[in-house]
DNA sequence: TCTCGTTGTTTCTATGCCGATACAACGACG
DNA sequence: CGTCGTTGTATCGGCATAGAAACAACGAGA
């Protein structure tokens, strides 16, 4: 079954959060230089726009600078700190956004060992450490397909000198080549199959199509597990 | 200025979307074993959540499975439909919180060259690709600490055989140890550190300690910018 | 066949959020 | 010194959501 995944980002301070709708309120007081004519393009009210705004400056300090008077009669821009503020919801929405978009691969396995909240795990993909909340014995294990390094596997070295604890041989499935960058599944054995997403250069260099062997690599700390039981 | 970043993950099909909500309450019904007990102990109105549920299966097929009669006078249990259905909101609310709780390093810098949404971005840490969506010069690349492989330099291959395209030489600065993962931040003579994170594992296996000269390497489709112009 | 607590359905009501409206205060510009 | 469109403030009313309450229907078990 297939599902749009959707999600919103906020940014908290206090009891105050920032939300999209805020987001958007700034921008428009920015672009059109009054929260009044930014509450009209949005089809808002000039009330609840600007008590939104004394609200969240309680929160977040001053972010829209408000003159009175003059041709005009006035207007209001934002303040550096409001900038800062957008930009950074910006990233932390496009971080979202990166989960969302990213392709992922789903591995069903058992904790067999634990550390903390590192475990090793038991997959059809062979055995792989992950970031597992305690107390999971039957877990789904989560893994970005932007966190998965693909290697000529006669350059696969033993493995003590890097950081990415996970290594998979397996050989290419398929090869989506988009503009710039490519989804590659690659037959790790199991019953899925493990994606991986590349630039289009590393398809190159690596000459990665239908049947080429590769080393699949990721990082401990970017396999992520929940619990199924 | 420290912010709390929030989020609520949404699972949705046609123009009926699952929220914490709804999980919440299908997680309640299978504990107690009826709707009407779930309500209550929720704190909720039984015919709002008995209609809630019907929405909800009018998108998704059949959730719970309702019985009437017998000593307790019936009762609901959830379906295995609506079980895949919940693990499914489990990861995804995983993975924002992934992206929530995990460290990041943010770049900022100039797209000097672009092909497709891959960009060859200069940042004060040096020249690295990163995914970055069309339009912007100036941005600001987030990367997350769990995407970011270290390795010691006598190891670091020529970078022609793995798809792990940024590749960075700096020298510890600090080692956060947690219990079985720890955080590391490295100089890589910028005015910015980068942070990753990796397994105590690795810290011991790699000789971390402050000093230690490592090359970081991360991949271009893991790094993702935001314009800020 | 009766009992029981459930499911299913309807209606009323409380609440919170927000737009709409009205009006005072402001102050640089002409 | 008046004008102008802004900011700032208070109040009313609409709308959507959800709890409260009441009641019918159900059906396995005693």
């Amino acid at each position: 079954m297939e599902f749009s995944t959707e999600f919103d980002a906020r940014l908290g301070r206090g009891d105050v959060t920032l939300a999209e709708r805020d987001v958007e309120l700034l921008r428009t007081v920015d672009d059109h230089g009054s929260i009044n004519a930014a509450a009209t393009a949005l089809g808002r009210s000039y009330s609840r726009a600007q008590q939104r705004i004394v609200e969240l400056e309680e929160a977040f300090g001053e972010l829209v600078e408000r003159t009175r008077g003059g041709a005009g009669g006035g207007g209001s821009r934002l303040t550096d700190r409001a900038e800062r503020l957008l930009s950074r919801y910006d990233r932390l929405r496009a971080e979202f956004s990166g989960v969302v978009e990213t392709a992922e691969t789903a591995l069903s396995g058992r904790v067999v060992d634990r550390e903390g909240e590192l475990a090793t795990v038991e997959t059809t993909a062979g055995t792989v450490r992950a970031l597992v909340p305690e107390g999971g014995e039957a877990v789904r294990l989560t893994l970005r397909a932007d966190a998965v390094t693909l290697q000529s596997p006669s350059e696969s070295p033993d493995g003590d000198r890097t950081s990415a604890r996970n290594r998979v041989r397996g050989t290419v499935l398929t090869v989506d080549a988009g503009e710039s960058v490519a989804l590659v599944t690659v037959d790790v054995g199991g019953d899925v199959s493990l994606s991986a997403l590349v630039t289009a250069a590393s398809v190159e260099k690596l000459n990665l199509h239908r049947g080429t062997p590769v080393v699949a690599s990721f990082k401990a700390t970017a396999t992520r597990g929940v619990r199924t039981d």
